[in-house]
DNA sequence: GTATTAGGAATGAACATTCATTCATAATAT
DNA sequence: ATATTATGAATGAATGTTCATTCCTAATAC
């Protein structure tokens, strides 16, 4: 077993079981155990349990970030890259339950937290495709003059926690639900 | 010093300290010491720590309920009756940031998993204020056909996540805001 | 004087982290 | 090619700490 596959067996059983039970309910014995490996070795991968969850977090990241680049419709109106972020988000994350458990466990920690303040979604080097959406949104005069974190909470939260709702079997998120969802959330923010 | 204000000490206490660090960052010998109580008086409140927690959370719920309730235009049109809670959560959460930040907390834990499931903001008893609102809007075709929970995500989700932006000062939520923000959300839901 | 309430030291369970030891593989010598 | 040695990854028992809960004693009420 080659040093990365470790590293993400790792990652991979931290994400199952602090997504399924909470940061409480995953000590390191554990996390252990389900990636098939000594509790020593964990250790060796990251430096400590707060590395872990950190870095757990960049992973889930950039996989979203990278999914949501692919095809990404550079050159359309804003409506349209909005309505691709949108989807895309449903999209990922109903394939991704367990990462969009952990990312809830983890925005909603004193982790979480202190991330938010340097901004959401922003990875190092890629260009923030919502922070993007944003600035054309209001240079083309389609969107409401809104502060940017406002304009975000309209987009998405709604999504956000209708995916929580999906995934605790509260309603079912099919692609009608999901292309009803983001025209309503589009209606809040379109000027 | 009368039981019942023991009580709401402790309550008080818990509240604030887990709001502020966390459920981690709460032991109960830091709970009785902030309340000025000893440890063990805590158990003659309350059986356990997790009755305790569940117990601060029915109280935050109670005073919303009570809050909101008040001069709530029962005989005007769904718009007013919408517009009078998202200002009135606005309202209620910028004057106790604490009771906004436990019940973030709770919401995003296993505590909150459980609890969501019953439903949210239904206090016994009382009327359900925000399912009242969903099956008026409903009847009398003024908003889209949603499921409950979509519509109620649309319509408070961006609020809850900006009240959240507020209180770590990352915008500032004045009324101006509060009604552009009511506003959007109304637009997202109404047909 | 008795009953009830408060207090906080003592207890034991849970957990993150460490570190001495094992073991597989690679490097080197013969 | 085989034997010897070196390297460092992997391990999990042991350690020290934190914390919820208990329970005995003190204070207070009646």
């Amino acid at each position: 077993m080659t040093k990365q596959v470790k590293r993400e067996d790792i990652i991979r059983a931290a994400m199952d079981l602090i997504a399924a039970q909470g940061f409480h309910g995953a000590p390191m014995s554990m996390i252990a155990e389900k990636a098939g490996v000594g509790v020593g070795t964990i250790y060796r991968y990251f430096e400590n349990r707060d590395i872990l969850i950190k870095a757990v977090y960049q992973e889930i990241e950039e996989r979203l970030v990278t999914f949501l680049s692919r095809d990404y419709p550079y050159d359309q109106p804003v409506r349209n890259c909005f309505f691709h972020v949108a989807k895309g988000l449903v999209t990922y994350f109903v394939q991704n339950p367990m990462e969009f458990k952990y990312s809830e466990q983890f925005h909603y920690s004193p982790f979480g937290e202190a991330h938010r303040r340097n901004r959401i979604f922003k990875t190092a080097g890629q260009p923030d495709i919502f922070l993007e959406l944003y600035e054309r949104g209001l240079a083309q005069q389609v969107i409401k003059t809104l502060p940017p974190t406002v304009f975000f909470n309209l987009a998405f939260a709604p999504i956000a926690w209708s995916l929580r709702d999906h995934i605790l079997e509260m309603i079912r998120m099919d692609d009608a639900l999901a292309q009803v969802l983001a025209a309503s959330c589009w209606d809040s923010v379109k000027k």
